[in-house]
RNA sequence: GGGCGCUUAGCUCAGCUGGUUAGAGCGUCUGAUUUACAUUCAGAAGGUCACAGGUUCAAGUCCUGUAGCGCCCACCA
């Protein structure tokens, strides 16, 4: 016999069998025009990533659905790979650089850039690793690298495109500039967090009469540099005759006029605004309205230029301080007041973001927004759940312009050209061009900007197929079949792929979009390194397993939520692993291999089968019916559950059991050996190792579980009824163990039982199984009877219209047996109190459907006759 | 300011299209075991389904409102 340790050990197993799977190549898809594709691309990891717990989930996620359909006969294609993710990137390069005292200028851009790709060839690969160790059965031999040549051309190919049809323009806007990345940002990368700030107000004097101020209030007071003019709304009597009168900007002396714009709240404030249209979008819109002057007072790492006079080289924090104390001493502040406001971060380095003026690369959205409303508002997209459905046409219908250019060096380089010599020449092109369109002069040089992350992300699904290439791959796998990704990143990435999709592919990028929940510590905290609060993925699969983190990931995440981790929620699916391991290792024992080549179909169209297999068949094809259509569905835990509680509870505690005396009984030896083996394939997307590990050592057809087939729901052999007369049978058995344990007699003092119902089934039943009952509820002799009769010094249970009788001698109090019983008459009366009223309530007849008022009636019936019962239980305890 | 989610057992949460007696895991308590598994087995206790209205024959489930918690969006000087 088959020799297993009694613990399941992950360690042996894990590695061995993904480097099987990757060496026989059971992770490659081909187009298979036989085949029905089913394709997903991978939300590609950053080059910098390390795998945490919503890495785990996410691609958890993924691989279940990949697996499951590659099972069911499907061409399954998981495209991997990863994101040149410019600014993270470049940020742990010159991290690990200024180690040596070096900055990126030291070095230049080409010999910097030369950096980062040592880089990511030492280390950008650490997460394709980790995602390896989660089981993650992509076809690697496809890895994509959105900083490739191939995926670049695409990049700079989509530009031109986009520029070719008027839809990329430059120019000066008031963006989100990150004052330590040094680069421009896009909304989305800004988000906005609360700040405790003030509200000063300020006395900025009247040029006429310089003892009159008109008092503005301001959350940034160091902008007050770059002052030109003060604002109120027309409509404003406080300020109606000052409007075209001017002020005298104090510290800095220049005239600025005052002006009336609609924009302005009255409420707000003094209802006076100073305006700096060069640090405040409101404020340019008015500038560019008004005609005013934009004075740019701060450097591009946030500190003062030298048209901030004194302050120059100031920090824009520090400068904040300095003028406000010069403004108090000079009497210029008239008060502080503490004021909550929000401003944008740097979603990268979280530093405070500057509303900048500057000259950037933007994308015209709204019509690109329109194909990509449309196909979800016609449901050709769904999201799961349903309600991301709202956040996204929200966002799509007010959809702003895409600044897409950055300040930085790692990406991919804008593919525009200019001549030296002509100041109006703009050459928009994949490649070099080789002289200037206009003065033929080879003095040309490329635009020094690099282009957002996710102006190459959102080509992912199409550009992993080396668009605009026309492949076949292509063809075959796009649309792709279901994204599966995080709330945070719709608009970054969800979004702008669909645009993108249509844009370029004329057609949806995926069908289905499936958002997950966020990973949280135990208190609801997003995981992060900062707080500390990390579990780290990799330290559970070292003590627990894959399959127990994958299967507890699972389990927990019902749709859509945010899941709340401790570690010892991975417990749970590291006992269910181990007990996958030893139910296994108990048929492994018993297993004779001669008794198992019997095809069970042989069974499905007569009663051959014992009611106990019978019910087992039912019961795995019923559940594996519920988990196909809960997988369908994105409904992972419940099918997790269905599982789980299948083979626990069902397999394990009852089906085990039950055969145990009988265990080498040809039937039965076939039986628990296809359910076994069945049931491994059905986990096996859940729990792709120990499923694998089991089903080797199990007789079994085929090379391998990843490539066998998800097994067919035998509707034949579905059986309601096996179902229900075992359920009863449960009843009985639970009833005595029960009765036994309240009583608290020793499983070693031996009782009898009597059986007794007119329910000529159950009778049947009884005492057909009554061998079974003797066994599981641990009853010497069991006598089945018609008639019920009081035993003197007995308790009695009643299990339906069945009467479940213990005699113990000795052993009862008369008083907590009526208590026991007369509370369940209570119970039963005040059941069949509301059966009747639903039953005398002539809405309901008319109104509810006949399925429900039959199934009041029987309900009814059963109680009335249980009342009866218990009733005839009482007056024998009297 | 707008939107979304959550509130169900001591804890963490399931509960899909309203329809018998509201479930699980963990924890607690009681008991068991000479071999499949103590990462186990058998059992128990524990719930006004946040609150207030409403719709309905019927509400944990649908609607409205309130409160608390959390998240997202917004040109909140």
């Amino acid at each position: 016999m088959i020799d297993l340790p009694s613990r399941y050990n992950p360690k042996d197993t894990e590695d061995k069998w993904y480097s099987i799977w990757s060496d026989k190549g059971y992770f490659s898809a081909k187009v298979n025009p036989d085949k029905k594709p089913f394709s997903i691309v991978i939300p590609p990891p950053n080059v910098t990533g390390i795998l945490h717990m919503g890495h785990a989930l996410n691609n958890t996620i993924q691989d279940i659905l990949v697996r499951y359909h590659r099972m069911i006969g499907e061409e399954a294609l998981w495209m991997p790979g990863t994101d040149h993710a410019g600014i993270a990137t470049q940020n742990v390069v010159e991290k690990s650089i200024a180690k040596g005292g070096l900055k990126r200028q030291d070095l230049g851009r080409d010999k910097f850039i030369e950096r980062v790709w040592q880089w990511k060839e030492l280390y950008g690969s650490t997460i394709i690793h980790q995602l390896k160790k989660l089981g993650a059965s992509c076809d690697w031999q496809r890895t994509r690298f959105t900083m490739d040549d191939v995926y670049s051309k695409s990049v700079l190919e989509v530009f031109v495109r986009l520029y070719e049809k008027g839809l990329i323009y430059r120019g000066s806007y008031i963006i989100n500039w990150c004052p330590r990345c040094q680069t421009a940002l896009s909304d989305e990368e800004a988000p906005h967090h609360d700040l405790n700030g003030n509200l000063y107000h300020l006395k900025y004097p009247l040029k006429d009469s310089p003892n009159e101020f008109v008092i503005v209030a301001t959350t940034r007071p160091e902008t007050m540099l770059g002052d030109t003019a003060v604002a109120v709304n027309p409509k404003d009597k406080r300020y109606k005759l000052l409007i075209g009168k001017y002020l005298i900007l104090p510290l800095v002396n220049r005239e600025i006029k005052i002006i009336s714009d609609p924009i302005v709240d009255m409420k707000f404030g003094t209802g006076a605004v100073k305006v700096t249209p060069a640090h405040d979008p409101n404020d340019y819109a008015m500038g560019k309205k008004h005609g005013l002057e934009f004075i740019n007072v701060m450097t591009p790492d946030g500190r003062m230029n030298s048209l901030a006079g004194d302050y120059q080289d100031m920090d824009r924090f520090e400068a904040r301080e300095v003028i406000l104390e010069d403004l108090k001493v000079q009497g210029f502040l008239e008060k502080v007041q503490p004021h909550h406001l929000s401003a944008g971060h740097c979603y990268r380095c979280h530093t405070i973001i500057e509303p900048y003026l500057s000259k950037q690369w933007f994308v015209k959205m709204k019509p690109l927004a329109k194909p990509a409303i449309e196909a979800v508002k016609k449901g050709r997209i769904k999201f799961f759940p349903s309600r991301w459905t709202k956040v996204y046409l929200n966002w799509m219908e007010n959809i702003q312009d895409w600044c897409i250019s950055r300040q930085i060096w790692w990406g991919h380089r804008i593919p525009v050209y200019y001549c030296k010599h002509c100041e109006d020449v703009v050459m928009v092109s994949a490649t070099k061009p080789e002289k200037c369109t206009k003065c033929g002069s080879c003095d040309i040089y490329q635009d020094e900007d690099v282009l957002d992350t996710w102006f190459s992300s959102w080509l992912w699904p199409f550009a992993t197929f080396n668009w605009p290439k026309d492949s076949a791959d292509l063809k075959y796998f796009y649309p792709t079949s279901a994204l599966v990704t995080a709330p945070e990143i719709i608009f970054f990435w969800v979004a702008r792929m669909i645009m993108a999709g249509f844009e370029f592919m004329g057609d949806i990028p995926f069908k289905d979009v499936y958002i997950h929940g966020t990973v949280r510590d135990i208190e609801g905290k997003k995981m992060s390194k900062s707080l500390g609060n990390i579990i780290d993925p990799l330290e559970i699969i070292n003590e627990y397993g894959t399959d127990a983190l994958r299967f507890s990931l699972i389990s927990i995440t019902s749709q859509g939520q945010d899941v709340y981790l401790s570690k010892e929620r991975f417990e749970q699916g590291r006992n269910f692993a181990n007990k996958i391991w030893n139910a296994s290792r108990f048929i492994l024992m018993n297993l004779d291999p001669a008794q198992i080549r019997v095809d069970l179909c042989q069974y499905s169209k007569n009663t051959e089968l014992s009611l106990i297999n019978r019910w087992i068949l039912s019961r795995l094809y019923s559940t594996l019916k519920e988990v196909s259509g809960n997988l369908k569905a994105y409904r992972f835990n419940e099918a997790a559950n269905l599982l789980y509680n299948f083979f626990w509870h069902e397999f394990c505690d009852w089906y085990l059991e039950m055969i145990k005396p009988e265990i080498h009984k040809p039937e039965n030896q076939v039986v628990m050996y296809k359910v076994l083996e069945k049931y491994l394939r059905s986990i096996h997307p859940f729990m792709p190792f120990i499923s694998e590990e089991i089903w080797q050592i199990l007789p079994h057809e085929g090379e391998s579980i990843m490539t066998s087939s998800y097994p067919h729901i035998q509707q034949q052999l579905i059986d309601k009824i096996a179902e229900e007369k075992m359920s009863f049978v449960f009843e009985i058995i639970t009833s005595i163990r029960n009765m036994r344990q309240d009583l608290d007699i020793p499983v070693t003092t031996k009782i009898n039982c009597v059986i007794a119902t007119a329910n000529k089934t159950h009778l049947e039943l009884s005492s057909q199984l009554s061998p079974l009952i003797k066994n599981l509820a641990r009853v010497e002799e069991i006598s089945v009877e018609e008639k019920y009769v009081h035993l003197r010094s007995s308790i009695t249970s009643l299990i339906k219209d069945t009467h479940v009788t213990v005699p113990l001698e000795g052993l009862i109090d008369i008083d907590i047996e009526l208590t026991k019983i007369n509370s369940r008459i209570i119970q039963t009366e005040k059941e069949i109190g509301n059966k009747k009223k639903m039953l005398s309530n002539m809405e309901f007849l008319k109104k509810a459907p006949d399925e429900i008022v039959e199934n009041v009636k029987t309900r009814l019936a059963e109680l009335t006759e249980a009342l009866k019962k218990l009733k005839a239980v009482k007056d024998g305890l009297r």
